[in-house]
DNA sequence: CGGAGATGTGCATTCGAATGCACACGATCA
DNA sequence: TGATCGTGTGCATTCGAATGCACATCTCCG
């Protein structure tokens, strides 16, 4: 009736995970040794970490991360939040910044946040399990979190969010530069009417892109651009394109701050509106998700790198968990255009090369 | 020089967190006091309480969930693997299953698997972190990870995949009834040639829908439908679809084993081919993702409810985890037609009812 | 030869919350 | 009156790995 020693008899059944001290005991060491083979630090001989990790794998050992962290004061664990947007490139950046967390040592705890939402709600389960540090996608920061991941000392960084009072990293593309861009390749295609399709109005991205949009335009003394919002959806954008195509002076060149948007006014133009998008009106999009080159859009867009975006933010926010006084730094990644079919091609250029095959345009 | 007690002097710049000893003090109790005052387990009064939260706020206490894991033997964390599919379904899915998750009082630490790789490599993370049960979706778990969840008696739940061999539960679309669907969905509409394209050759997804796609076209006396692997991309459902058509006796009725394969065969069959989708050549679809409802698609297809399966594999995984020994569940979801526009309406009402406004197909 | 330094080992303690146990108090009932 | 039960509290221990410290060795060099 009494518990037999574990790990003796049947080797398998072991209900319960295998401890250190169970390996010290099969390997004839102290449970110290087994502790120093694992966390490679201090001394242990060749001879002995042998012997531990001949026992270890025979009982199934693996070092206990929970007991680890108590000990370490470090979870290695990485809150990443997220808004509930289910787009193809929130997936995107989702996988690469899980990846990149991985790759660093640490664990990805997920955070989703419905994009009506603040994140405070869920800032208790963030600091109930002692995350190293935050990164934060396509979420708000308010104001009140901030403050508490001050307080309590947690690293943060922000994936193409700003904040603009606190003092905490970002990554982003260059949004401001992007908007240039798209103010220019519509000029460029001779569009005389611009127009600027919002996403959501707190987000620094929307605002961003806008701003370059805008300051571009004066510059090439085009009329200040037409704007509605377009809340980075499809749906969005459809009616946004409707509503800007019904004003009187209607635009013949859209940018709008995301894809998805302009592939729902892609679809406002030719299908509701009967126009032909490339030539009647050009449209440009921002990021580049994959949807963006399916032939039923190809779309003209100014793409964002999330791999690289994601790498980034979790070097920063490594890095400033390794080295705690670290000042926040705001990095911004280079975009560059990506030329398919909505936007017409540069006048310059209309019976150059670039007019070559007689592919079809969209309808 | 003295390290002074903490919490007393200045209240925000603690850098460490608050524990419950501090709060004891605070509060002038015992530390089980505190312990008990946040487990909710044991007797604690009223009078006692309300000192020992009025504490807890005034200094920030938050139970460290690392340390109760430690002792309780319970992380109330769930692993959620998911392969790094790029669609807006994975997201969906992923978002629903994390908020499950939270709503069941666990957290979910997200594990990204590329498409390509098995799970094996990502055991030891999950291992380590003492998950208290694993959900995969999209993912496929190899028979040496199953054999290390049984080993370690981690429960198991999959969406939407199936181990033959593994005696874990799962929760899945009706996907057979899904393929017996889109078959007589295809016949009703007058198509006299059947062709299928398939997922991923090992998923159950797919193999479930094809097999009933052809049991049902056999029932229904069609020949032995065509078939092409589409890999549950866009490219991949664009060449099958492209492929299928250049055979002698090309199909008229096609059925996609999902969404995304099924927009590449659109824009194939329309933009490659010149065909008129929902006249020609019908095209059905499976999941009703959002972009099949986008008006460049409208894709008619067959939906399932990414919610439900969501909530209903957390609600099987944590029954599991608080009762051991409880014997593992398939079940699978209703599956239902979404009529859209990419397959012409049932002959016998050609010119009854849903014929009516002469809006547009798609070209 | 003797001391400095590098290397290797184990003991005992630590992290922070949960909990079994002993104990104390008050109410209830025989 | 005293036995019993329901509450309420604190002490001490526990979970599992990491680590400071004391204590070996062993090597090297003056």
């Amino acid at each position: 009736m009494a518990r037999k020693k574990r790990g003796s008899g049947d080797a398998k059944a072991s209900r319960k995970p295998v401890t250190s001290y169970e390996v010290a005991e099969a390997a004839g060491v102290s449970q110290s040794a087994v502790s120093r083979t694992f966390s490679e630090r201090g001394y242990v001989s060749q001879e002995t970490r042998k012997r531990v990790q001949a026992a270890a794998r025979r009982l199934g050992f693996k070092p206990n991360a929970i007991a680890r962290s108590l000990i370490t004061q470090r979870s290695r664990i990485i809150a990443v939040v997220m808004a509930d947007l289910h787009y193809s490139f929130s997936v995107s950046i989702l996988h690469q910044v899980c990846r990149a967390v991985r790759a660093a040592g640490y664990q990805a705890l997920l955070i989703s946040v419905p994009s009506s939402e603040e994140i405070d709600d869920y800032m208790p389960d963030v600091i109930a399990y002692r995350v190293d540090g935050i990164i934060i996608t396509s979420a708000l920061l308010s104001t009140k979190a901030a403050r508490l991941c001050r307080d309590r000392d947690i690293p943060v960084v922000l994936i193409n969010r700003q904040v603009t009072d606190s003092g905490f990293s970002s990554v982003s593309a260059d949004n401001v530069f992007a908007g240039r861009l798209a103010a220019e390749t519509l000029a460029e295609a001779g569009c005389r009417r611009l127009a600027f399709v919002a996403g959501l109005r707190e987000t620094s991205t929307s605002l961003d892109r806008e701003a370059g949009f805008f300051a571009r335009a004066a510059e090439l003394g085009k009329k200040r651009p037409l704007r509605r919002d377009g809340f980075f959806t499809y749906d969005g954008g459809y009616r946004a394109a409707r509503d800007l195509m019904r004003l009187k002076g209607s635009p013949d060149g859209i940018f709008c701050a995301s894809d998805i948007m302009a592939m729902g006014a892609v679809d406002a133009l030719r299908y509701d509106l009967g126009l032909k998008v490339g030539e009647d009106v050009s449209v440009i999009g921002c990021i580049d998700a994959a949807e963006a080159a399916w032939k039923s859009f190809e779309l003209t867009t100014i793409a964002v790198d999330s791999a690289a975006m994601s790498a980034r933010a979790v070097d920063l926010l490594v890095e400033q968990i390794d080295k705690h006084d670290m000042a926040p730094r705001r990095e911004s990644l280079p975009v560059r255009l990506v030329r398919r079919k909505t936007v017409r091609p540069p006048k310059s250029a209309a019976s150059g090369p670039r007019a070559r095959r007689g592919e079809p345009t969209i309808a």
